[in-house]
DNA sequence: GATTCGTGGCT
DNA sequence: TAGCCAAGAAT
């Protein structure tokens, strides 16, 4: 039926036109696909990509990572966003050292298990590094189902059971462990991910080099507008979020304990600038020394 | 379920 | 220009 034909084809097409990413090298490894997924996490893969390839070269192994301090995990992170998933991929590799000899756990529930590892990247993990046909729902599959098989220009703002089933439908049938199916599955997985990612963008859709262009409800039906709850903004200017960023940016780039005078100016108001060292503390992003001065953690 | 959590490119 | 959005997770 439809999804049989759109498999095909999106699977053609990835063929054709996905990527070479590092991480999609049969030889990366699982530890590489892990580093790959967590820097993924709500990130543009195009700025994942350099800051993969120095994490690889620097630490190879789980066991690398986690013999290191967490604070240089935070500055190798650099200008990446969300610097907390850095901290848990140094928690995580140290529970890879400590519970799974050394090596990234293959099951979907022991990686669910890992800090900073969600149903997302759980299933992405075992998809793409041991081949484990899960089924693997981030906002681009969201978006290209939400177009095709239900003709609205957007998903729901959160992920609904009615997403989550549809996106199992539209894995090609596990006829018991057949390998050939378990293929069809993976390569599905990672190649309708990339049309939403190059092609069934959030804005600007290139309908005109969709392989399912024909077979789209929502391009069928002349694209109609988005209907729905307003799609909220992420707020930044005056934000704790923009504050915290700010006060990482400085202790990444200074090499040993900054007082808490060099970081007055990171937000207009001292009581903020506070608020925010606290949080990070306690976020254990930041390291007090003494009651005046702060590093990443050693 | 609704919020919070970075950063920067693109329209 | 200002807002939207990105291979989400944790609380």
């Amino acid at each position: 039926m439809m999804m049989r034909a759109l498999r095909r084809r999106i699977n053609a097409w990835y063929a054709r036109a996905g990527r070479a990413l590092p991480w999609r090298e049969p030889d990366c490894g699982p530890w590489g696909v892990f580093l790959s997924e967590v820097m993924a996490q709500q990130t543009p893969l195009a700025r994942v990509e350099p800051i993969w390839r120095d994490w690889m070269q620097r630490w190879p192994t789980p066991a690398a990572l986690a013999a290191a301090a967490p604070g240089d995990a935070v500055r190798a992170w650099g200008r990446l966003g969300y610097p907390r998933r850095a901290l848990r991929l140094h928690e995580a590799a140290t529970v890879m050292v400590e519970r799974h000899g050394g090596d990234v756990p293959t099951t979907p529930a022991e990686l669910l298990a890992l800090p900073g590892v969600g149903a997302y990247t759980a299933a992405a993990v075992a998809c793409f590094a041991f081949g484990i046909p899960e089924v693997v729902v981030d906002t681009n599959v969201r978006r290209v189902l939400a177009r095709t098989v239900e003709g609205k220009a957007f998903p729901h703002l959160t992920l609904t059971r009615a997403e989550t089933d549809l996106a199992t439908r539209a894995m090609p049938a596990q006829r018991h462990t057949e390998s050939s199916a378990r293929d069809e599955a993976n390569v599905w997985n990672v190649a309708v991910m990339e049309l939403g990612a190059l092609v069934c963008v959030a804005r600007g859709p290139r309908c005109e080099e969709c392989p399912v262009a024909d077979l789209c409800a929502w391009n069928v039906a002349g694209r109609p507008a988005y209907e729905g709850p307003p799609r909220r903004g992420q707020a930044w200017h005056g934000t704790d979020r923009q504050v915290r960023g700010e006060i990482l940016r400085r202790l990444r780039e200074e090499h040993r304990p900054v007082p808490l005078t060099a970081l007055d100016g990171a937000g207009p108001e001292r009581a903020q600038v506070l608020r925010c060292l606290d949080s990070l503390v306690a976020d254990g992003l930041v390291e007090p020394l003494g009651r005046n001065r702060f590093r990443l953690p050693a």
